[in-house]
RNA sequence: GCCCCCGUAGCUUAAUGGAUAAAGUAUCUGCCUUCUAAGCAGAUGAUAAAGGUUCGAUUCCUUUCGGGGGCACCA
């Protein structure tokens, strides 16, 4: 709103410099409106003023002025401000009104679990690729955090009104899986270790290689995998297996059309994809000397049964940063067929297993992992959960299992888990005096609340749209863990100032609504975790 | 050699180019006869180094140092 209102002045303002022969070469994009939680600085702030200073030619602190004017002009902005004030050399801050805040209250107590849910998906389709381990071992520490990420961005979608589907991409073909099969019938080319191959060779004994690679693989997806993502809280709508490519021929039609599109030709014996058009360093082989098709080009087809067959209007795919030399190939590829754009990638980078203070490679080959069974059973699927989620795709993590399990007990996932559990402690007790928290929403004098730590707990409350939308947009979902953090805090503060229960009732009434409305507004957030919201702790 | 990510408090991490850099943990100090002290309040403590762009840089650019990843007719 705030983006419109000074878009509708700038365009006049811009009119006005064009007249005094001024270039006003402005891009309204660069505007920040950001949300500040300071009693000083109000509840939004925008630094436009500074970026209009120039164009204009007048000083910050006199554009802000003039922008404040405007906006306070505005009729139907009014009610929503407080106030409006210039601060420091040029930033205007915002303060909301309480009838703005209750009002906003409001909505949560009516919208309850569905607050905050947002229609920037326009109902289009959404599919998050994640975790994709090869099958060739039990999940590891490492595999946790790609798991986590993508089906927090998936819910996250959701609410953001996609119809979001999650995939699991099994790669059942190549090598891995003849060294699977080598491995599980323990002849001399094995190369995986492991009690799980010990288990498997007994069923497997007298098939041959590849045969007993691709069958220990649905095994080993099946009976190991599956059970780890579901006790990790993750459930995939479907589990897609690169075999299905090869045998329904997707992959010789999907080149067949780049061949259509002169997209293809022969060097060296093998069959090359011109990816350079398409902004590639360089082209790639689709199908090798041998006759065997990359994997590049399995890949390819997949992204073309992703648009062309389920239709998807976005895939999203968590790959580990071990995958970033492949971005180039697929993007190229998905875009000669034809659906530039519609494919993002997001890398995460390596978790690396402390222990004793010395780094360990994780390696399936040589049966040195964590499993992501040992994490789950050490710490807790909410635990996990937290710790991954509040690290941002880029940073590294130094991962020690030990200090895990050992910091398990303070971990700030309790935090927010016990700020429900308050809640639903003092809810009960309504229970049993026989009190009624729920009330008529019109009959509600929400005007009472009007103590600073009920007022902050509101405006935590209400951020919950813009972080939806805003990790919806850039897919930085540490962001979630941190604002579950903020609203957890302010909660706790508001406990600490105000009491419940003792008040008189119309106070009391208002006061079990924020409850109510806090506890939906939590519930909702863990939710978007996938973590546990607790009614006892 | 080229490409990507990272370097923030003792430790693990936050922070759209904005104002006093934010949490947890560790250390120290207060607060339970009152709705759950797994809580609250306070103290200590940080942007690897050097330049540059900018009204303003943890954030953008360059260089150096350090850590991780990638540069296949492997997946």
């Amino acid at each position: 709103m705030l983006k419109e209102t000074i878009k509708t002045y700038l365009i006049s303002a811009i009119i006005q410099a064009k007249k005094e022969g001024v270039s006003p070469d402005f891009d309204l994009e660069r505007t920040e409106i950001e949300t500040k939680n300071s009693i000083i600085y109000g509840d939004y702030s925008t630094n436009i003023a500074f970026l209009l200073a120039k164009e204009a030619k007048k000083q910050p602190k006199a554009i802000g002025a003039l922008l404040k004017e405007k906006i306070e002009g505005l009729d139907p902005k009014k009610d929503i401000f407080e106030k409006i004030e210039i601060r420091g050399e040029g930033f205007i801050n915002f303060f909301l009104s309480k009838t703005a805040l209750f009002s906003e209250l409001k909505k949560i107590l009516e919208e309850k679990e569905k607050y905050g849910n947002l229609k920037t998906g326009k109902g289009r389709s959404l599919q998050v690729e994640f975790i994709s381990a090869n099958p060739t071992g039990p999940l590891t520490v490492g595999n946790a955090r790609g798991g986590v990420f993508g089906d927090c961005l998936a819910s996250i979608l959701e609410k953001s009104g996609w119809k979001t589907e999650r995939e699991y991409y099994v790669n059942d073909c190549g090598k891995q899986i003849l060294a699977l099969g080598n491995s599980v019938l323990k002849n001399k080319e094995a190369v995986y270790r492991g009690d799980y191959i010990e288990a498997l060779y007994r069923e497997m004994k007298g098939k041959n290689s590849y045969k007993a690679g691709q069958a220990a693989a649905k095994k080993i997806i099946e009976k190991i995998i599956k059970r780890t993502v579901k006790n990790f809280g993750i459930e995939y709508d479907n589990w897609f297996f690169e075999s299905d490519l090869h045998y329904s021929r997707k992959i010789e039609k999907a080149i067949a059309y780049l061949e259509k599109k002169n997209l293809i030709y022969k060097k060296d014996g093998a069959v090359w994809f011109k990816s350079k058009k398409f902004g590639d360093i360089r082209d790639r082989v689709l199908i090798k000397k041998d006759g065997e098709k990359t994997y590049l080009a399995g890949d390819i087809a997949y992204h073309r049964y992703k648009f062309e067959e389920k239709k998807f209007d976005k895939a999203i795919n968590i790959w580990g940063a071990d995958h970033y030399g492949d971005i180039p190939g697929l993007q190229a590829g998905v875009w000669a067929l034809g659906h530039k754009g519609k494919l993002d990638v997001v890398l995460l980078q390596f978790v690396t297993i402390f222990e004793k203070g010395k780094t360990k490679k994780m390696s399936k080959r040589k049966g040195v992992f964590k499993t992501l069974d040992d994490l789950l059973e050490s710490v807790g699927k909410d635990v996990a959960r937290f710790f991954f989620l509040e690290r941002s795709a880029n940073a590294h993590l130094n991962f020690d299992l030990d200090l895990a399990r050992e910091q398990s007990e303070k971990n700030p996932v309790y935090y927010i888990q016990y700020a429900h559990a308050r809640i639903c402690a003092i809810l009960r007790k309504c229970a049993k005096f026989q009190i009624n928290p729920k009330s008529k929403i019109q009959n509600l004098k929400l005007k009472l609340l009007k103590h600073p730590s009920e007022l902050a707990l509101i405006k935590q409350l209400i951020r919950l749209p813009e972080i939806v939308g805003d990790t919806a947009r850039d897919y930085q979902v540490q962001r979630v863990p941190q604002y579950a953090l903020d609203l957890a805090a302010s909660f706790h503060q508001f406990y600490r100032d105000c009491n419940v229960l003792k008040e008189k009732e119309d106070l009391k009434t208002a006061r079990l609504n924020l409850l109510l409305a806090t506890k939906d507004v939590l519930r909702e957030t863990l939710r978007l975790m996938g973590i546990f919201a607790p009614k006892k702790m």
